[in-house]
DNA sequence: CGAACGATTGATTTTCATCAAGACCGGTGG
DNA sequence: CCACCGGTCTTGATGAAAATCAATCGTTCG
């Protein structure tokens, strides 16, 4: 692990502890897990995989081997069509689990890609199947995260079936932000990795869209843009504006 | 039970079995448990729940306490945003279990409302999740349930994102078609519950659009349509069509 | 039968995609 | 240093797809 971290550790350092930020330790923290527990959990977890800027993380078809969870970086996963074209289902920043997906056929669905350069710590599938039949607590969990899953997809649904341009870029923006301040950086200013054809594609949008609404937007004074930078100037209107619409 | 079924039973009757189609036995059967692990989870079934047409079986922000799967009937799923829109996520019919959006949280997510008289099995989660624990075959399969649905979910974010009106009905049409098959019923011709509205909602259209769809769809000889009756000429023209448009 | 609802079809408007041109930005090399 | 180049982003003009508005036709069900 050579690289910087922006989140600080705590100087209380656990046990096994050669991953200061690791995502799964702190993914086994939200389970409440008894020392004992936290202990063989911890034990099974592989630090310090790297991927650098465009590589793959995986590739559809590839067998499922090991959940991972984002140290730092970030991640965009795709499925493609039978003819080829490709559809973003999700990007993933710090502290969100990459994989789940495939635990329905044994098989990877989707392609995944760093966009950035990207620190991961994963942990065996079957390893972590083995892990909540003993410690119920884990289960509990990993049944959880697999349903939050399912949760953002139904959202990602509405999103797609139910909202115009600018509210889908809003939803976008509030989005991120939110995810952004959940992992320890401002909820109002911060530095998107995906460009706008991606942005794009994944809201069902084509690039000039997206570029039109974030001039819309900040014209209207809600936001500011500078290419990949943003600054919301007001969470509560931006929320406004997608409950209004419809 | 005083519903009579479709779907014949086999004649050698397992112990018990007071529900000739259980949806939940056919679903452990899937898993592949021994006869000792069989008989621990057939035990835990609540059989012969019965929704009448219109009827909620659940509503979002009720706890989560019974996972149901569907013997015969048809379901529709929906999520609501702030200001009352409703988007559906989902058709659930014979064999497709029902309500795997609470677990993220304990709570539904989402209302599910019966399109028709329906009957269900169901297993309280929890004891599903203890079951989990002592059957690793009972996990995996389990496992693969909550995956396939995050595969379908993924599937639906392409056709809403990349798909224009005609494709995705379409689609849907196709995918009717594959899951009527699996249920033992007609792949080509059969009743479709939901009316034209409720399609558009679910595919991000409007009820006029997806009219037009069929009845373009029957102007060019790939279907017949009658209503909620519809007869697919050729499958493979139908894959066709969805494939060449990208 | 008539009312109510769903489906179809047509006319018009809106939204977004497409096509196209130019601006900006960072990097490279003369 | 600055000109040039490739890529991304922005902005404008135009066209296509789907939404909206509206009328009609069938069915079903009191």
């Amino acid at each position: 692990m050579n690289k910087l971290h922006a989140v600080t550790s705590s100087p209380a350092a656990p046990l096994f502890l050669d991953c200061p930020d690791c995502g799964f330790m702190a993914w086994g923290r939200r389970a409440r897990l008894s020392a004992r527990e936290t202990r063989m959990f911890d034990e099974r977890i592989e630090h310090g995989r790297l991927k650098k800027h465009h590589e793959f993380l995986h590739r559809a078809g590839a067998p499922l081997g090991t959940l991972y969870i984002i140290t730092s970086g970030f991640l965009k996963t795709s499925i493609s069509d039978n003819n080829g074209h490709e559809q973003i289902t999700g990007f993933s920043m710090p502290g969100d689990v990459v994989g789940m997906e495939a635990i329905a056929t044994g098989k990877y669905q989707c392609n995944t890609i760093a966009m950035e350069d990207t620190s991961l710590c994963g942990i065996a599938f079957a390893a972590l199947e083995q892990l909540n039949r003993d410690i119920p607590a884990l289960q509990q969990h990993f049944h959880q995260t697999l349903g939050a899953e399912i949760t953002r997809d139904h959202d990602m649904m509405l999103v797609l079936g139910a909202m115009r341009a600018e509210e889908r870029v809003a939803v976008f923006l509030l989005n991120l932000s939110r995810r952004f301040a959940a992992c320890g950086h401002s909820a109002t200013c911060f530095h998107m990795p995906m460009n706008r054809q991606e942005i794009g594609n994944y809201l069902g949008l084509t690039l000039e869209t997206v570029s039109r609404a974030f001039s819309h937007l900040a014209s209207s004074g809600l936001i500011v843009v500078n290419n990949k930078e943003v600054e919301i100037g007001n969470l509560a209107d931006l929320q406004q504006l997608v409950r209004q619409s419809r």
